[in-house]
DNA sequence: GTAGATGCAAAGTATTTGCGACAAG
DNA sequence: CTTGTCGCAAATACTTTGCATCTAC
């Protein structure tokens, strides 16, 4: 196991509060990429006095921090997921909803070939796939 | 040149009017990607009695109906772009906004594969690079 | 003529913010 | 101590909707 969230805080300067140990005990447990509501509800059960406001608050912070990262997946939402060492990408159940995460060195390379085809420098990238389950 | 919004209207069995002639003119006319703002903007300038409650509609309906497809980028607000033919994905540059359209078949087929080794089909994919131009 | 479209303003969602009280370093 | 955080409610941003009127077919 690598660093904890609250570990990569104090090496980032990010004071702790009792509310934001408890955001990130909770997104460290989460294996899904729950969105602020969800997460409001998960936290809630630790500590009901928590605000929803909070929520939104720490979970920027985290993701300027680079101790989260956002998704915006289709619906409207917005969902977080911890970040830690591997990077991957999305393929999402039409159905369920189910995420997978995958990693395919040969597409990242790929991407990167295309940035440089048209002058760029690749800061970042965002591959989500959409499809349902074969039986 | 292929077919018009207006032919595919007609084609799909959708009721035209004034708004909807406009809207789709302004989308054919537009080589961005706007968004429900930009495009209410534009179409003022030719209509200004069309509310923002009908091209919010009209955005939806030709979604629905395979005319538009809605792009959600970074930033909250849904773009728009006319569907046409060839499929592509995008380039954006971080630091100017623009969008550049690619097409590249081997990443398409590596994702295809990829889906299918999670037993998966593949019915929609996401693929955004985020860039700086080199220079 | 009739089902569906429009405009308007009000209602929804998701997210952000001002402010006085409070807590971490 | 002092600066930054919290909770609350009000504010914002984007999008949808109810309803009475109007229009394409």
């Amino acid at each position: 196991m690598s660093e904890t969230i609250e570990q990569k805080c104090i090496a980032k300067g990010v004071k702790l509060t009792d509310q934001r140990r408890i955001i990130a005990q909770v997104m460290s447990e989460s294996t899904d990429h729950p969105d602020v509501d969800e997460l409001y509800n998960r936290v809630s059960k630790i500590d009901p006095k928590i605000s929803i406001a909070t929520v939104y608050r720490t979970v920027k912070l985290f993701e300027e921090t680079g101790i989260l990262t956002k998704h915006e997946f289709k619906g409207g939402k917005a969902r977080y997921e911890e970040i830690n060492e591997g990077h991957h990408d999305h393929l999402i159940d039409v159905k369920t909803g189910e995420i997978i995460e995958f990693v395919d060195d040969e597409i990242e390379k790929l991407q990167k070939k295309v940035a440089e085809k048209y002058g760029y420098k690749l800061v970042d990238h965002k591959l989500e796939l959409y499809g349902i389950k074969k039986k």
